[in-house]
DNA sequence: CGGGTTTGACCAGCGC
DNA sequence: GCGCTGGTCAAACCCG
């Protein structure tokens, strides 16, 4: 079992698949999904496809539920723990990915996310305790694909591996292998549904990516659609240009108040290595809007009309309890 | 040989 | 005070 889970991520080849868009391919166990992930999918190493925004998770264990919960209700669910049902996922083809970026705003978070820094810096720095490191945002994102060795482009090794208390897929912890960049990312699948990958980003790349999209394993089509604005590297626009504006914009307060929620509608999408130009660029169109400013609840786009439906009704939860 | 992964152990906060 | 849990380190191991 683990080596079949061992090749499985390091075999970056498969990846999400294709298919139709459909409006509501919410059930993730259906053969629809399963069906994308056959032998011949996993050809296409596919990436990103279609991110939602969510706002972050206050359980590092729950993550899954809340963001389920909060794409799926369309309003505030029911605070139980359960995870109700993954409603409407991700109606992309490939792999389709939610982000959500929880910088410091999120109160809940905040306590939480300092003990963590803390803990972490103590280890690596008992001389200093009283000392509080910046918190930086942490990005989550979720992705529909059946391997969690997805290429955001930057390099990163592996320094741990813990079993998720409400999951029976163990959580890996990654850090950028960057001289001086102390990003981590921590993947993880959800319980309720192995086919979708959990990455969480902490903090910033202040370098350019190793694996130049453009001319590193193999070709991607680079970011034809991403150059509605983020055409900076490849594979993660959103990342350079929202998490500068998140941490700039982090109010030096840990309080509440999330605004920042629309913000990371954009997708950052990226790139596939598909040495093919374009399996299918109008896939995801939309995706690739990078809109910095959603209207909280004004469809923008009947496109992505599941990404924007859930994302309201988080930023309303979200701002409801923080109002609260 | 270098780089990366694996795995167990350790630590620190939190809840009870 | 104890136990739990998440997060990290670090040695061992693996692979190109
Ligand atoms: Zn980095």
């Amino acid at each position: 079992m683990e080596e079949k889970q061992k090749e499985s991520t390091q075999e970056r080849d498969n990846s999400a698949e294709k298919i139709a868009f459909s409006d509501q391919m919410m059930i993730p166990e259906s053969s629809s999904l399963l069906d994308l992930s056959t032998d011949h999918h996993r050809k296409n190493p596919f990436r990103f496809i279609d991110m939602l925004s969510v706002q972050d998770f206050a359980n590092p264990s729950s993550i899954f539920d809340d963001l389920l919960h909060n794409v799926a209700a369309p309003f505030p669910p029911p605070p139980p723990p359960e995870y109700s049902e993954v409603v409407n996922t991700p109606a992309t083809p490939n792999s389709s990915s939610v982000s959500s970026s929880s910088a410091e705003a999120a109160a809940n978070d905040d306590q939480k996310e300092e003990q963590d820094q803390e803990k972490a810096r103590k280890q690596l720095k008992p001389k200093k305790k009283n000392q509080k490191r910046p918190r930086e945002p942490r990005f989550a994102f979720m992705t529909k694909s059946e391997i969690d060795n997805l290429d955001d482009g930057y390099r990163w090794r592996k320094y741990g591996q813990k079993a998720v208390k409400n999951s029976p897929f163990p959580r890996s912890y990654y850090r950028c292998t960057s001289t001086a960049c102390g990003v981590k990312k921590r993947v993880e699948r959800s319980c309720e549904d192995p086919t979708i990958v959990v990455t969480t980003y902490e903090g910033t790349h202040l370098h350019p990516c190793p694996l130049t999209p453009r001319g590193s394993f193999g070709g991607m089509p680079e970011r034809l659609m991403l150059e509605g604005g983020g055409g900076s590297s490849s594979f993660p626009p959103m990342f350079h240009h929202h998490h500068h504006l998140y941490q700039q914009q982090l109010p030096p307060q840990p309080m509440q108040h999330q605004p920042y929620f629309h913000n990371l509608l954009t997708s950052p999408l990226s790139f596939n290595p598909n040495p093919n130009p374009n399996p299918n660029p109008t896939l995801y169109p939309n995706l690739f809007q990078e809109r910095p400013f959603c209207p909280p609840v004004s469809a923008s786009a009947r496109d992505d009309g599941l990404l924007q439906d859930m994302l309201p009704s988080q930023m309303f939860k979200q701002q409801k309890e923080e109002e609260d």
